[in-house]
DNA sequence: GAGTTTTTCAAACAAGCGTTTTAATTGATT
DNA sequence: AATCAATTAAAACGCTTGTTTGAAAAACTC
């Protein structure tokens, strides 16, 4: 169909993988319903009716941009956890540690497309705060098993601490994260030029110490 | 044209009052893509073209919404930030306090509204992830100022700190309280059950306390 | 209560949406 | 070179969008 098991072929991967740029751009700087079948084929220089062909709908689309986006990110965060837990040789983890696991990945995905910079954390962004119908879908899918396996490393890291309090403290940093890739790009109108957005690895740092600090003495003045 | 000097009547200020209400509940839970004129007339019982007669526009009354809705959370903030500085005394404000009249607002305007509940938090948070045309039009005419303000209390806290610096814990400051209102509404399923979404006073009450220690902690590790 | 202004209403407008259809074109295998 | 599936292309589909129109209704003024 789409490809054969000796594929060299260049034109024909082209255009889906044009597409699915076009649409991580686009959905990145509109949202979902910003982003129409037209103006993603004209920024990918594709027919109208190729992203219909390729994915079969523009759900079918926007789901499978947000699967090639997202997962990688989703697997190197469980690899730095899981290096991270062999480095301590059954000692339990810090709270940075498993923060920087969380987000760093974020940080070199941006890192690599030097080209749209910014985009990625907003698409990120976004995947959180679009229409109800079409979060859910996605959020099911790729974002609720890393949280329960967050969850159960952080209630290793402070076991007399009730699990409402993990939820609650983990449920505020997931949420600054989220927040702060969103607010990313509006971070050197804000600080009037003090502060230089596209310098990623500033923000990724910083972004894990607000957090673990947040977490950390929420958790410690209680327990 | 709208009303009068002595105006007792009702059913004119009462479709206008409607639409408003209307066009507040689904831009929080559609965006503004997702807010089309219909959908406000239909909710609002109004006539399709009732907006357009007495706002202009789609931008003009989503805008005009939006201004009903912060304006008095504005006004707020700053009413308690000085009620602070008065207790005080010239003595210099602590982060706590700042962030809580930054903050507290927000929680008093959403338990008002017992029915639309989460609706305004999402309000709020979406103004910050909209369509980029519109945000800036948004943005500038009713937040910038705020954030001036509340750089220069956090300076006098900090005198020592750079500017960076103070912009920079600002901007995950705010980023933060943005990402934990919008996605308070997840707060529910996130945790299994262990946290309760409709307890709006513990969950400002926990972010206030999150985003101090993460900005205080930030600020104190270097100075 | 006539006259004027303000507000409501149903209907229609052009433009844009996701999707489908049908035909032309491509490219690899036979 | 011929064949056949994979891909691209142009045009149109039905539907929804924000906005406009012109007349009816309501409210207010004098």
């Amino acid at each position: 169909m789409i490809a054969t098991s000796t594929d060299v072929s260049k034109p024909k991967v082209a255009t889906r993988k044009r597409l699915i740029d076009a649409a991580a751009r686009l959905f990145a700087l509109h949202g979902y319903n910003g982003l129409t079948m037209r103006s993603v084929a004209l920024d990918a220089q594709a027919n109208i009716a190729a992203a219909n062909y390729h994915f079969g709908s523009k759900d079918a689309m926007v789901l499978e941009m947000l699967r090639e986006r997202v997962q990688p990110i989703n697997e190197r965060r469980l690899e730095l956890l899981n290096q991270a837990k062999n480095n301590q040789a059954g000692r339990p983890l810090t709270t940075h540690q498993i923060f920087h696991s969380l987000i760093f990945p974020i940080g070199e995905e941006i890192s690599k497309s030097t080209k749209s910079r910014c985009s990625l954390a907003q698409l990120v962004a976004r995947t959180f705060t679009e229409p109800v119908h079409f979060i859910e879908k996605m959020h099911q899918r790729f974002f609720s098993q890393i949280a329960d396996i967050y969850y159960l490393e952080l209630s290793l890291v402070y076991p007399n601490a009730p699990a409402r309090e993990i939820y609650w403290h983990l449920h505020l940093a997931v949420s600054s994260m989220l927040g702060a890739l969103a607010q990313h790009r509006r971070l050197n109108d804000f600080s009037r030029g003090h502060c230089a957005e596209n310098d990623v690895g500033a923000m990724i740092t910083r972004l894990i110490q607000f957090i673990t600090h947040g977490f950390d003495r929420g958790i410690k003045t209680q327990f």
